[in-house]
DNA sequence: ACAAGCTTTCGAAACGTTTCAATTTAATCT
DNA sequence: AGATTAAATTGAAACGTTTCGAAAGCTTGT
């Protein structure tokens, strides 16, 4: 393999004179720079990334860590990510599982953005601790080294039960999530919050883990609640809704929309494909892979962070209709 | 950052001795290598990765490349992938972007499987010439550092014609992918046989870009096509599908399953949950990653490697429906 | 013609490992 | 006890860069 040695012999040069000439640096003059790269392309030269990441400890490589590789919305938030890195000659590098855990403090990348359960917060707060630099995007850390782009789960799940609400409804089922999840946690504290304010609201909530397994199998009960009357369902993502109306379709009578109101969580690609097309809380998984990236180039290069939020809209579908024609 | 060197000296040792205790190498008494191990334990070493990479030439990292990380079946090839390579110590990384096509070069990998439109031909053949070992999944290569695993594109196209032709529709029509497309070419090709096996059958090929908005783009064509009778259409992938599905739903008053029959091809998530299902050409996205990660693991460590192939089946939705029925 | 001050180039050390060859230590045999 | 052999440890070079400080090559001004 052709190294910045071969060059220096064949270009007559030392090589600190070629890695300079390589590198852009005005100590050399024109011509001799010129020279040598002219060198370098013919010996079709490439410098050796772990030569250079020993030398000079860094990488210019970032770290995603996913807990799969299935996600809905993975796709748009490392377009985010990734246009953002690469824009400042970063990057972008996806990792899953345990075993690339130690990637980090083995100092494969210069910082790395985690959502993934696989790791837990101690095990986060002891990179930190060692210096590493973190975004964290599935949960709060309070740490110099860490930061984090929060999703406003707290609006979006008023603003779905509240659409459910408004829409006449006060028999209300919350489909959860994981009690290790922080987005689900915050979702269902909103969840009942905002039925609290509503004294005719009568929340139940379901046990869920995320999948459409979990909406699937919470459809027997949804069902039995739906036989005194219209029901609204909040699942807290849209995995567990898209679940949900797979039953409802294929166990029970009940049209959604109808007797069965389903509001889901995140707009994931299939919501607006389903039919009747799914309501949701949509934000910008491209803007929320964009801001982490944002905030780890600063805090790798020393420049102060903001904290930044993620708004959220509610985005209507069929799958919630008026309930007042009924009562016509 | 601690080193071998501060185990070395903390342990009173020479960092040959650390070295080969850390690695676990019987020249080392097993007492004196496991005080050393407790020491590293205890300083909280971790190996810096790039000055191993530097001095063994090696990375134990495989690197997949995608032309962008939103591909519906990504999931499951990556799973396929990452559990095969974990199994023999390898690490997986994955990568986007022409930007990032310089780590193969810079040997930031021992090898990379290639699903990813952004590299031409030349350039892979380029890398290969290098000694850097390939497996491609989207391409036919020949190359003794390039091997490949096949989708059996021909029988999977031939099993979607054949299936509409039998249930007695003879109109056809076929949405194609880009012209770049390896897999666009094979399946059309195979396409165009099957039809022309059956005399009564009339084939019409539409354009498309494997997207949903090329799939919603052919509607206007098929609607028309319609109008003489049913027609069956085949669209080189389920995306396109669910695009057209879409644009007859809101656009038309066509019944899928009925005026007009839709098979699709990869069996992505969102097809079995479309409404109605849609009849797909599927094939094991784990056993292509795991196929790939073998192949490449063998080439790697100097191996034979054999030609594999994935093989396909249909799976029936509602999206085609008996034509029979309407005849009688 | 020569010191002073630039500009351009070079030598060498360093980054943190691995590993060959050499050395020291311990064990065994006569 | 001394010679031979085996086992455990060490020294040093190497991997391919970057970069500091020094050296050499030019200009200028006197």
């Amino acid at each position: 393999m052709v190294s910045i040695k071969d060059i220096a012999s064949a270009a007559g040069v030392s090589i600190s004179t070629v890695s300079y000439a390589l590198n852009g640096s005005d100590r050399i003059t024109k011509e001799t720079a010129d020279r040598i790269r002219s060198i370098a392309d013919e010996l079709g030269y490439v410098p050796n990334r772990a030569a250079r990441m020993l030398k000079k400890r860094e990488t210019m490589l970032v770290g995603v860590f996913l807990t799969d590789f299935s996600g809905h919305f993975y796709g748009d938030l490392l377009y985010g990510l990734k246009e953002e890195l690469n824009r400042r000659d970063y990057d972008l590098i996806v990792c899953s599982g345990r075993r690339s855990h130690r990637m980090i403090p083995e100092r494969a990348f210069d910082g790395a953005i985690i959502l993934d359960a696989t790791f837990a917060d101690e095990e986060l707060i002891g990179y930190a601790d060692r210096g590493h630099k973190l975004v964290v995007l599935d949960r709060e850390l309070d740490h110099p080294n860490v930061n984090q782009v929060l999703l406003d789960n707290k609006a979006g799940a008023t603003l779905a039960v509240e659409h459910l609400l408004s829409q006449g409804l006060c028999r209300i089922c919350a489909v959860g999530g994981p009690e290790s999840a922080f987005d689900a946690r915050q979702r269902m504290r909103a969840v009942r919050q905002a039925a609290e304010r509503v004294p005719e609201a009568r929340l139940e909530e379901l046990p869920g883990a995320f999948d459409k397994a979990s909406g699937y199998a919470a459809g027997a009960r949804i069902a039995e609640v739906a036989r005194e009357g219209p029901v609204g369902v909040f699942c807290l993502n849209d995995e567990m809704a898209i679940g949900l109306c797979d039953y409802l379709r294929t166990q029970t009578p009940l049209r959604i929309g109808r007797d069965v109101h389903v509001v889901g969580y995140d707009n994931i690609e299939l919501a607006q494909y389903m039919q009747p097309r799914l309501t949701t809380i949509d934000y910008s998984k491209r803007k929320w892979g964009a801001l982490a990236a944002e905030q780890l180039l600063k805090m790798i290069e020393g420049r102060p962070v903001e904290q930044e939020r993620i708004y959220v809209r509610l985005i209507e579908g069929e799958s919630v209709g008026q309930l007042k024609e009924d009562a016509k």
